[in-house]
This record gives structure tokens, sequence and C-alpha cells, in this order.
DNA sequence: GTCTATAATCTGATAGAC
DNA sequence: GTCTATCAGATTATAGAC
């Protein structure tokens, strides 16, 4: 394979005005470093921040620990850019929530994009977890900011409910506290699905049912029966 | 204040036949443990077993660390009991599943039960949490026996109501992880409810609320309007 | 950009005087 | 039963050869 600066044969998408070389540098760092944050998603997710080792990351990313630090400067900066990636997804599903005027409509975008999310990125889920069991002490600003804009507007959409008489009269923050704990409780507690479930996980088809379910109960519990 | 071993003067309960100096090392015994647990307890239930040193145990508890490794030999040991106290609380909130026959009180008792539990042990249930999320190595054995049990054995009461037409036709497990969840939510994050509720934690009067509404919720969600 | 070797610190656990 | 001192091993982070 050539290794050589100017071979630009897999440079795809080289700038104009920047020289082949410096692209390439570019990728690989990209490479290494989305493998580390995947790899530092997964551990922090099994043991905590205070818990986690870096060689055990560098481990599970199959890199020598030296490197791991040579991207990311210390455990604590690692630590925050893997938060920041799941906070961007995390808002993308709440962003669901606006899907349609009616409750439910909007419930059910809802309650399927944070089950899809827990499909999709339990270990993200578990590092959220962790944190906010530690005290938040890195996603305090997040959560009294961003978070608390999103749920101020989403109580007044409840809220809006109710006085329409959409939905039985329910106290919104109980009402998003029962969905988000519902619905990252797939994630968080697989392992206890997993054992009362015979050891097997569900499958695709049995958490779209599963998902289904979690739909029915939720818009049950506002009154609105599927 | 007096020291000595033939000293009965604050020995309540010594027992015939039994040395009164006997009876106080144990009375010192048991009231170390009890004041290194309880600091065990909410210290795991910050960082977890691996992120938790022995040291910030000690000094949770204001004993000096050789002090705890006398009580309890290795840090295994000493979260193997914590883990079992936890255990045999959330077992008694369990019982309380049998109140009645009837769902609509079945579930507003175990749902109290469970609520009162997020708020008298929430280091407890944090430390559940963050044992399930490592894999439950040290639960395994609970959750693939006498959980597994239990859970069979409500769902089997929970079929039943469905059978009978008296709630809608919901799947078990899905109920009960729900119910789970959504109570121990208000344990595990109780920082980020702090953080959205102004910075200020429910007190007893909104707990309380709380709690009604969550049963409000649940009933709601099989087709049972409080 | 990679990786071995190592410095500086922390952690679990014990020894042994009191 | 208490507590200071300490050891062996692990941990974060860096140095420096390649």
């Amino acid at each position: 394979m050539p290794t050589t600066p100017c071979d630009r044969s897999s440079v795809v998408d080289a700038r104009a005005g920047e020289p082949a070389y410096r692209t390439r540098k570019k990728d690989i760092r990209e490479a290494n470093e989305a493998l580390i944050l995947a790899a530092a998603e997964k551990v922090f997710a099994m043991h905590g921040y205070q818990g986690t080792a870096t060689g055990q990351i560098a481990v599970e990313a199959g890199l020598p620990k030296a490197n791991l630090h040579y991207y990311f400067k210390t455990k604590a900066i690692l630590y925050r850019e893997v938060l920041q990636h799941i906070l961007d997804d995390w808002m993308k599903a709440a962003s669901t929530f606006d899907t349609c005027n009616e409750p439910r409509e909007a419930l059910r975008a809802y309650v399927t994009a944070k089950m899809e999310f827990s499909r999709q990125r339990p270990f993200g889920s578990r590092v959220w977890a962790r944190e906010i069991m530690s005290g938040a002490p890195m996603l305090e600003d997040f959560l009294g900011t961003s978070l608390k804009t999103w749920v101020n507007a989403r109580v007044r959409i409840i809220r809006r409910w109710v006085r329409e008489g959409k939905i039985e009269p329910v106290d919104p923050h109980a009402l998003l506290y029962m969905i988000w704990a519902t619905t990252q409780h797939y994630a968080d507690f697989e392992q206890q699905i997993i054992i009362l479930n015979n050891g097997k996980a569900l499958d695709d088809r049995g958490y779209r049912q599963r998902t289904r379910q979690v739909i029915r109960l939720v818009l049950g519990s506002v009154g609105l029966q599927s």
C-alpha cells in the first residue's frame, strides 16, 4: 500500500489550496479519534468516569495507551467529548416531540425516538445516567440551560393539551419523567431485562413490539387509548 | 467516661451467661459496621464500585482507613454487604404488590412503596442501578432466581387481570418495567430533577403530590382512571 | 503519527505499636 | 479496638526513540 504523503489516490475530498498530506493526516486523526470516542463511551458506560482506567479504553480501542493521550490530552477532556456526543443525539431525539401539535402523534413520535436512542446508543444512555448519579458535575450547565428551556417549552405544550381537554389533567413533569425513565430503562437496565428474558436480548422484532407497548402505556396514562 | 470492660452501666441487653465485655465489644462492632455500611452506600452510589476508593468511604464514615479494613476485610466484601442490605429493602417493597387482588389497589400500593423506597434510600437505588449498568456481576444470581420468580408470579397476576377484563390488555413486563423505571427515576436522577426544579429538591408535600401523579399515570396506562 | 519506558501519584491492604 | 506507617501494585500522564 502506498503511504507517501503525495499519494492522493485515497484522498477523496482534498480541499483546494490544501496539500494532500495535510488532509491525509487529518483523516488519520479523525478516524482514530472516532475509534477512541467509541471505545471510551463503552468503558465509561460500564464503570463510570472515576472507575474507568485510560488503559482499559486503549485496550478496547486496540491502541497503545500513549496514543490515546496523544489524541486526548487528559481523561477529563476525553470524557467531556464523549458526553458532548451523547448530548447532541439526545437533543436530536428531543426535537421529535414537536412532530405534531396533536398529543397522540407528538407523544408517539417522541417515545419512538427515545426508544430508538436506547436501542442505538445504550452506552451513551448509561454514561448519561452515571454522570447524573454522580451529581452531574459536567452536565450541570447543560441541564440548567438548554434542557431546562426545552422542558419548560414542552411543559407549556402539555398544559395547553390539558386546557384544551385533549388529554387528562396530568402533571407535565411527572409525564416527561415517566417517558424518560421508561425509555431509558431499556438501555440502562438492559442486563436485568436480558436475565429476566431467560438470558436472551430482545431481537429487533421484540423491541419493536415493546416500543408499541410503551407507546400504548404512555398514551393510556394521559387518557388516549391507542 | 468509664471504659473498663466490667462497667455494665450502658449495657442494656446483656445476654444471660455472656460476659458484659463481650456484649460491649459486639455493640461497638455493630455500631461501626452500620456506620461504615451507610458511608459505603453513599460513596458507591456516587462513584460505583470501581470508582470508589476505600479511603473515601473511611473519610465519609469519619474513621481511619485501617479501621474499615478491620471490619470489612476487602472492598469486595463491603460492597456485597451493601448490595445485600439494598436487596432486602427492595424485596420488602416488592411484597406490597400483593396488598390486594384488585389491580387498582395493588398497583397503588406497589407504586407508593417504590416511591417511598426512592425517597428513603436514594443511595441504595443508585448503587443498584450502577451495579446493573456494570453488567450485574454481583446481582446476577439474585436477578436470575429470586427476582425472576417474583416477576413471573406478578406477570401471571397481571395476565389474569387482563383476562378478567379488569385492565386493558398490556404487556406485563412492559408495565412492570415502566413502574420500576419511573419510581426509581426519582432516586437515580434526583440531581437532574432538582436542577429542573430551579435548584430546589422536592419537599415532603411536593413528593407526596408527585407520588399521586405517578399513581394516576400508572393506573391510566392500564385503563384505570383514578 | 506510533509505541516502549518511566516518572509521579494513588489505591487496596497490612503490620505493628498503642 | 484504634491508628500511624508502609508496601506492592495500579493509574495518569509524559518523554523520547523510531
